[in-house]
RNA sequence: GGCGACGUAGCCAAGUGGUAAGGCAGGGGUCUGCAAAACCCUUAUGCGUCGGUUCGAAUCCGACCGUCGCCUCCA
């Protein structure tokens, strides 16, 4: 494996060796569920995933964890964002949880996204935090005042190294106000004092509280993919002070490193401005959906590198759509000249030789740093020679459109997730759809013969008011469903 | 104030020393009864601005301008 990756502890590209021989150990930040997710989330996810299948198709056997934060995430006002979208919808807090946990996996799975292997709960682990506020507290590394617990920043030679900021650097109480017991105004809290009024709260040594919301990634993820692990991913906004935090807590606790390589994400932002829930320039994943293809929605994402912004606005997407829709209309020709392509025809080799370079160009560009602007830009070349293939009316083997066709199941589809296996909507009816249509086709051909010109545009018009599309070409006429 | 990212065509966006990928939109053409799809040609003497290094710079260096993110709990 040739895969090259920017590694944000180095600021630079390095081989991407993993710890153990194709198998990969992977963290990344999980959503708060308090709400439903947005595109701006969406960003991180895809981009991510990408990663993964990425891996997987290297051959690379991946344990992917992404947990779910559902305790312990505060807004500036200190209110924790679970209990205030409980009480915004009057629920319990932890049904408020499963209710956007749901809605979580549900935008996710829409979008293609795999499921990590493990989704673990911030929630579920409050034993293991408490294991390691107490670890760092007898280290040395944290002290205990009125029931908080905070880790001291000057005590861990090493902050700053992700984030590459220096505490002297810091401006305390730039945004949020310092607490007057904190020894350091950077230390930040690994358990927090539960007042009576607040609902979500364990047992503790020092009296009943909360984990703060760093501790529960460096615990969830060692705990799942051991002390050191290969790749921790996140969003670049969060680099500081939480992963920067995830950082000092794991490496003060287990004095080795805590993940190889950090991959994080750029922003997605609307107008030039990061989308983000507090300032409500926001597109919900249902919307989105019912704006776009998930195909589209992934590829527009892709368009651009994951380390950078990406802007968007209904232009971007109207391109990334019609984009996609290219790249269909070319698979779904070659699905349908394959059914009536001689199975046992041999294989036009000189025609898969000229195969090599594209998916070549497509892996070189996805090894470096998963560029996949350039891999989608290859699978557009791609689609454009296999066009023309197919525009020449040359007679293709049932063999090279099965190659091709495996190509783009491949590279579109099992890495970048923007070409479907099935590019024709599932569901019920299908055989007599088939079947309805070849008369109604049929019909229309007996018009054209009989240059009944009228009747058959009709027949097409009313059709494409349905939704299908009907297309007539040099080997006849073809049909499908557009939503 | 500090740290960081970004600024490439009408739009989105690759490219980080060798003479500007790809997609969308626009224009022209081929094919077609028409349309669609597809293909071909075309659209930045130019990469925020000004200097510098170099045979050569979008790429390296410096200054400046602009946009954005973060600075203790927003993916």
């Amino acid at each position: 494996m040739t895969l090259q990756v920017y590694n944000y502890l180095t600021r630079q590209k390095e081989p991407f060796k993993p710890q153990e021989r194709k198998r990969v150990n992977m963290y990344v930040c999980g959503p708060t569920v308090y709400d439903h997710a947005h595109l701006g989330h969406v960003k991180l996810y895809v981009a991510m995933d990408v990663v993964v299948r990425y891996l997987r198709y290297c051959g690379c056997t991946v344990r992917y964890v992404q947990n779910i934060t559902d305790v312990g995430h505060l807004l500036d006002s200190g209110e924790d964002r679970i209990l205030k979208g409980a009480r915004r919808e009057r629920v319990e807090p932890m049904e408020l949880v499963e209710t956007y946990s749901a809605s979580y996996f549900r935008d996710m799975d829409a979008l293609g996204v795999v499921r990590p292997n493990i989704s673990p709960r911030a929630s579920c682990h409050i034993p293991e935090q408490i294991e390691w506020v107490k670890t760092l507290l007898e280290k040395g590394f944290a002290y205990e005042v009125n029931g908080n617990v905070y880790f001291s920043v000057e005590k861990f030679a090493e902050y700053g190294k992700l984030s590459g900021r220096r505490i002297e650097d810091l401006e305390p109480g730039a945004r949020v106000e310092v607490r007057e017991e904190k020894r350091h105004p950077a230390d930040f809290a690994l358990w927090k004092r539960a007042e009576a009024e607040h609902i979500l709260q364990w047992p503790s040594p020092w009296g009943w509280g909360y984990p703060g919301w760093h501790i529960e990634c460096s615990v969830m993820a060692t705990k799942y993919l051991g002390e050191t692990f290969d790749i921790h991913g996140g969003g670049l906004e969060n680099i500081f002070p939480h992963n920067e935090c995830e950082i000092a807590q794991a490496e003060a606790a287990t004095g080795k490193t805590f993940a190889n390589y950090w991959l994080l994400t750029g922003s997605l932002t609307i107008d030039g401005v990061k989308m983000s829930k507090s300032l409500g320039n926001y597109l919900s994943i249902q919307d989105a959906l019912r704006l776009y293809s998930p195909y589209a929605i992934r590829a527009f994402i892709l368009s651009a590198h994951y380390r950078g912004p990406l802007d968007y606005s209904r232009e971007a997407m109207e391109a990334a759509e019609q984009g996609v829709r290219r790249l269909h209309n070319t698979v779904r020709a070659v699905r349908s000249r394959l059914k009536s392509a001689s199975p046992q025809a041999t294989a036009d080799l000189s025609y898969i030789a000229d195969l090599d370079p594209y998916r070549d160009a497509f892996i070189a560009a996805m090894d470096d740093d998963f560029n996949t602007p350039q891999a989608i830009a290859a699978l557009h070349d791609f689609a454009r020679a296999v066009n023309k293939m197919l525009d020449s009316q040359q007679i293709a083997s049932g063999g090279t459109l099965a190659t091709i066709d495996g190509m783009f199941r491949d590279l579109g589809g099992k890495v970048l997730g923007i070409i479907p296996d099935d590019l024709e909507p599932p569901g019920v009816g299908q055989e007599l759809l088939g079947g309805l249509m070849e008369i109604i086709l049929d019909l229309r051909q007996q018009y054209r013969l009989e240059q009944k010109w009228q009747e058959a545009d009709a027949l097409r018009e009313r059709l494409l008011e349905m939704g299908i599309v009907v297309e007539d070409r040099t080997e006849g006429p073809s049909w499908r469903l557009e939503l």
